[in-house]
DNA sequence: TTAGGTGCAAACTTTTTGCCTCCGA
DNA sequence: TCGGAGGCAAAAAGTTTGCACCTAA
């Protein structure tokens, strides 16, 4: 991959630094995709054990700073971090909690839309839509009432 | 309003039973819109001094188990409750964090899409989708650099 | 009357901060 | 060398739990 260097290179161009923390946080949130700081964390730790959980926290919010790693929140709980690459939306069940993936390439419509009408740049890329799946859709609108 | 008495019917309904302190924290949720559980405590305290937070989570997982409010993370930290029947969809920029609100009518054609494909049911009335405002568009392309 | 609901205190989870040391440039 | 970055401990923020008392039905 060519994005290798690019974090060293991405780093010093704002006068930051490079560390083998800050790369092996960036790399596990490449290789886990929708991982909680907590599990990133623990994979970090089997290569490098001394790495704290603060660290991954700083690190995050500097990886989101620079726009390598975004986080989103599927549900309840801890928040879910990927990177650009990882492209994808996700379609979650407010009902039962069941996530699909469907491909940004269904929002582009949408995202055509939002540009013109609000000078908008929706990121497709990394997007959680909250409904009902197929299997609950009826029952919620039926309980609903409204 | 009609649904003065429908939290007391719908609570009855389930076997469940209609205190102060539900109605208050539903009318908080419905005056307020986007409130952290902290927020609707200390609107609730203001006509009930000795309602305990505690309360106000136990009555928005109740709240939200029977459909009258919803909650979702606009950014970090603490979720944001609204009730459904406030339409509409959050555009939020996580360059800035400014939050745009626009008609759920923007999403009909999105929504009809999923459902034909995937056979889910998009919640248009309370959604928040990320990407960036117009104003932080170019920056970020550049910056981003894929 | 009595089980469901509340208040209070304490525990727990997740995230942030302060401070001193270390190391990348 | 020297200031940014990391480790550790403690605090803060957000949420949940246990339990005794209260109150809606």
């Amino acid at each position: 991959m060519v994005v290798d260097t690019s974090l060293r290179r991405t780093l010093h161009e704002r006068g930051m630094r490079m560390t083998p923390q800050r790369q092996l946080v960036l790399d596990a949130v490449r290789e886990l995709q929708h991982a909680t700081p907590e599990r990133i964390c623990e994979h970090v730790q089997r290569l490098a054990p001394a790495v704290n959980i603060t660290t991954v926290y700083r690190t995050l919010d500097l990886l989101e700073g620079l726009e390598l790693v975004r986080h989103t929140h599927l549900g309840h709980g801890a928040p879910s971090y990927s990177t650009h690459a990882h492209e994808h939306v996700h379609l979650v069940c407010h009902r039962c909690g069941e996530v699909t993936e469907i491909p940004p390439e269904e929002l582009t419509d949408l995202t055509e839309r939002l540009r013109e009408r609000f000078g908008f740049m929706l990121d497709p890329s990394h997007l959680a839509l909250s409904g009902r799946c197929a299997e609950h859709g009826d029952a919620a609108a039926e309980a609903n009432g409204l």
